[in-house]
DNA sequence: TACTTCCAATAAACTAGATTAAGAAAATCC
DNA sequence: GGATTTTCTTAATCTAGTTTATTGGAAGTA
């Protein structure tokens, strides 16, 4: 019996490396589901993170807070993204990494130990998460590119093109904390966008 | 007989995989050496990036150039460093990625269709890749983190710490457009913290 | 030796985006 | 369903960093 959360973490997996049926069930024995209610942390500044997190439904973020108080967002993780403070996991030490929810959230749950032995267990999946991380590595390079190179307005219209459907269901303050900019001059843009568009 | 340029590959790889002597030997079998010269390009915007480069001496840097025609510094690749346009090379789209040496320099290649057999031949490889792009992944997050919450001061402190030997081998310019600021705003900053130092 | 090219420093004018403040609209909570 | 908190908008003021321009020095080169 598989449930409709395993099946889609086996859709995710399936998209890199093939599984025998004893081994996605051996993966599967590995996960644990956890709940994350709206607002809830998941993981805080200074903690240590030892699972990486799969969602499946809801969404996340995972941010920075700076000397002033003001919040960074690194990612969102909505349903099919794998999260974690990778600097934290692969280090042992505490990270600096806030995780929380946006909306209701559940997720899967591999701890590092876990994924360690998985690697010697099934070399695949050594694959699969090399895959997955060469992906986000191009996906992150991108963005210190568009940080240094692009305009706010351009970095938010770039935004919109990449992630159409969290435009419209998360607040705008969290897409400014996203794209670099106060939710002031947000507004301001978007005002500016939508002048243009009559 | 191994030279010393393969002695300084096979050391880097033994940080984090142990290979026997046959399959070590099979390794050095796939790179070729090539030689760049100063200011000559290993890469140009709009080509296809068919290897991963691991530099053994000297020093290339990857930088994009923008709608104005300013250079964005990605990356410095100083001895031991691997770089290539990981976006090009995983999907063999032209690239945006420019890559040059800042003084003559001196490369191993490994070939996208040797490394992919690599990863079947020798698992290992598998893991090694891994580790490497999780640690570059974890270092470019924290570009990104300090793109937003931090000062051009600050970048440049950080910048200092985190490369010491860099400071005084390429030029200012350089660093410059590896922080994300004017070089004239550079030479203020430092004028300032040299004048607090007396 | 002069010729050129590249690099660093300085300074004044300028601008993208931040800060501050205040009100309107929406979502959330008893 | 009314109170309370959160989100969004607008606008005036301010500032970190850019732009433009000029100078002097260092390094390569004929």
């Amino acid at each position: 019996m598989v449930t409709e959360a395993q099946n889609i973490i086996l859709q995710n997996i399936a998209r890199h490396i093939t599984l025998t049926e004893a081994e996605a069930s051996h993966f599967l024995s590995l996960l644990t589901v956890q709940n994350v209610s709206k607002k809830q942390f998941w993981l805080k500044e200074g903690e240590i993170c030892r699972h990486s997190a799969f969602v499946f439904e809801g969404c996340l973020r995972g941010y920075t807070v700076d000397a002033n108080g003001f919040e960074h967002i690194l990612q969102f993780a909505p349903p099919n993204w794998w999260i974690s403070d990778m600097y934290s996991l692969l280090t042992g030490n505490p990270g600096q990494l806030m995780i929380d929810a946006l909306e209701p959230t559940r997720i899967m749950l591999l701890a590092k130990s876990d994924q360690e032995q998985l690697y010697k267990d099934i070399p695949k999946f050594e694959r699969f998460f090399r895959i997955i991380t060469e992906n986000s590595l191009v996906a992150n390079r991108q963005r210190v590119i568009d940080a240094m190179s692009l305009t706010a307005r351009e970095r938010y219209e770039q935004f919109c093109q990449r992630y159409p459907t969290l435009i419209n269901s998360i607040p705008q303050k969290q897409i400014a904390a996203y794209i670099g900019v106060t939710p002031e001059f947000l507004s301001k843009l978007r005002s500016i966008r939508n002048k243009a568009k009559g």
